[in-house]
This record gives structure tokens, sequence and C-alpha cells, in this order.
DNA sequence: GTCGACATGTAAATTGTTACATGATTTA
DNA sequence: TAAATCATGTAACAATTTACATGTCGAC
């Protein structure tokens, strides 16, 4: 069964509201979702597998006249199923990016209590994660080489403002 | 002109100290380099792309009698050559851990001077990243959804956070 | 003597990158 | 009317993932 890509996803969620191909591509140029390229070699090869996949179609605007891409149902569904799961502990170790996307399309799917089982989610994993790098940090400390030390510590570092804006937007929704 | 890819730069780093691909594959397992793919499917092909381009070669090991790896004059070169370039802001953008990996590396090639040099570059375009996320940020505030609000937070905190670790090592290593 | 760790690979499918290519439409 | 922007693609190449596959060696 076909899964898009992270690119699949952040397109699926883009498309909550209709635009071309080339409007897509000028998101990722100039917002700070940029880390995915915006070449159209990625582009519209990803669009054409999801077209190919039935997750999204293309249609005439009635208003401009213009040929745009917009979710089917089958896609609206697959974004949805894909932002009501939690974080795993592999996404919090490398896909935090992802994690954020996630977080992004959800507020037009979930309700707030989903919201907040999905942030205790990624702090649990979070700490989870800081207890493996601080053990593996005090069990090797005196063998670590001095730039790797440095380097650990700015891993940690990371995690650990992680965690503090997850607690954040936890508080920010609670007291919404 | 054949130039590796981060996967390829971890293992010429790794191969400062002579390994098997077995050996390499441990390291992605069991030490927080995991961000990079252990399975055999990338590390042993990675492997004779780098032994093909001579950066990389395998001896056997007079004491244990065992094949390994180990870099070539021209390996460590490029190896070198790669620790020596300073950070540059598409890198800042979305390249931090391979920046890290050349940190760490460069401990073993290069002067205090030049890792000064290479921290006040990520210094520099830190800053200048900062700088164009919160101008994006205040000039959106009106417009941005909820979610997006405290997703663009959470990147401008990460990047905040790199900030103040990049003028800790720079501290620790002024005043070593 | 068998089980787990050591050790190294290949094949197929998918994806992404870079570069090339084209044409329409708007704007100065 | 020339230039910039809008708009969509393809082709060649490189890299990664997943799964399959094999064989050795030491320890218990």
């Amino acid at each position: 069964m076909y899964k898009p890509t992270a690119l699949g996803y952040a397109i699926l969620g883009l498309l909550l509201q209709p635009k071309t191909g080339y409007k897509i591509r000028k998101v990722f140029d100039s917002t700070p979702m940029g880390e995915y390229s915006s070449s159209p070699g990625s582009i519209y090869p990803a669009l054409n597998r999801l077209k190919k996949e039935s997750l999204i179609e293309q249609y005439i605007d009635s208003t401009s006249g213009k040929k745009q891409y917009r979710l089917t149902i089958l896609g609206k569904k697959e974004l949805q199923n894909w932002c009501s799961k939690p974080a795993s502990f592999n996404e919090i170790q490398n896909k935090m990016n992802e994690l954020m996307l996630r977080f992004v399309f959800m507020e037009y799917f979930v309700d707030t209590d989903t919201v907040i089982s999905f942030l205790s989610s990624v702090k649990q994993n979070i700490n989870k994660y800081i207890e493996q790098l601080v053990d593996y940090y005090d069990q090797n400390k005196t063998s670590i080489p001095f730039h790797s030390k440095l380097a650990m510590e700015q891993g940690i570092e990371m995690v650990r403002a992680n965690l503090e804006w997850t607690e954040h937007a936890l508080n920010t929704i609670i007291n919404k």
C-alpha cells in the first residue's frame, strides 16, 4: 500500500488550499518550509505520484479560470490519518521537522484533546531521548575527545530546547 | 570531480582509526551518530564508492590479522579539505548535523585559530538566519494560523539554542 | 554443536538532484 | 516588445531503503 514521502505530506498539507504546482514551489522558496526542495524535478514528479494514487486531482477554478491541484476525499483522509499519529521515538531522534509539519496541519483536523495527547507523546519521547543521550555522555565522558564532547553537548541542548518548546506549546494550548 | 556524500564524509572521519565495515555499522547503531543508517545496503556501497575513488583502502592489520579499511593519503586530504571549509548559510539552514560532524573531525587537522574562524562563520550565519526568521515572523504574525505560529517559534528557538551553543564553544576554546 | 555476533555483500524499487527544455502570460 | 514571472515538464545520474543472501568465528 502506497505511503507518501515527507515531501508528499508537505504537499498534501499545502493543498488544503488549492494551488498550482508552481505556487507550491514558491512556498518552499520563500517561507520557512524551505527545507523541502523547490526544484521542478522534485515537485512535479511528486505531484504526479499523488495524482496517480488519487490523493490529489486537478480542476479548473471557476473564478480564476486556472488549473489547480486540490485534495481528493482520499487525500484528505490520508493527510488526516497521518496527522493523527502520535510521535514515535524514532521521529524524535531525527525527524523533528516532520513532526512539526504534522503539528501545523493537525490544526485543521483534530480536537484539542488529540493535540494535547500528540504533544504529550512528543514530550515523553523527548525525555526518553534526553535520558539516553545523557547516559551515553556520562558513561563516556572520560574517553570522549574534546570536540566530540562539545558536539554531544550541542545535541543535548537541541533536544532540551525542543522539550522547552513542547512544554510551552502544551501550556499555550491548555490555557486557550 | 567526485565529492563524497555526507555519509561518505562520516565514514572517512570514522576511518581516522582503521575499522571494518561492520564496526562502522556498529558505531552508527550504538552512538549518537545514529542519524546515519547502519544498514549494510547503505554502508557497503558507500565504502566501495570511496574505495573506487582511492579515498580509502583495505589492508591486513599486522597485530590482529584482520582486514580493515583505512584512509589513503588522498582520503585524508579530502577529509582535511572538507573540515577546513567555513560554514555556509545554506548549511546553517538545514545541515547543522553535517557542520557538527566537520567540527568533530577538525579537531585532528586544524589549529585553534581555524576552529575559531569556523565557529565565527557559524555564529555569523546563525545571526543572519535568526534575523531572516524573525523578519518573516513579524511580517506575517497577524495572518499566520495558531499552530504555524507555534511551529515558527520552535524553529526560532532551535536556532537560538544553536547560537548559544556556538558562543559557549567559542568561549571554551578561547579559554583553553 | 548451536547460537549469537562478526562480516560482507547484491537486487529492486523509490526517491531526489541537476540540468536541460519549452511555452504562456504579465508588466515595464 | 523585451524581460520577468508563471507554469510544467523530462532525462540522466546518484543515493537510499528494504529485503534477501551467505559465510565465519568464538563462546557456552
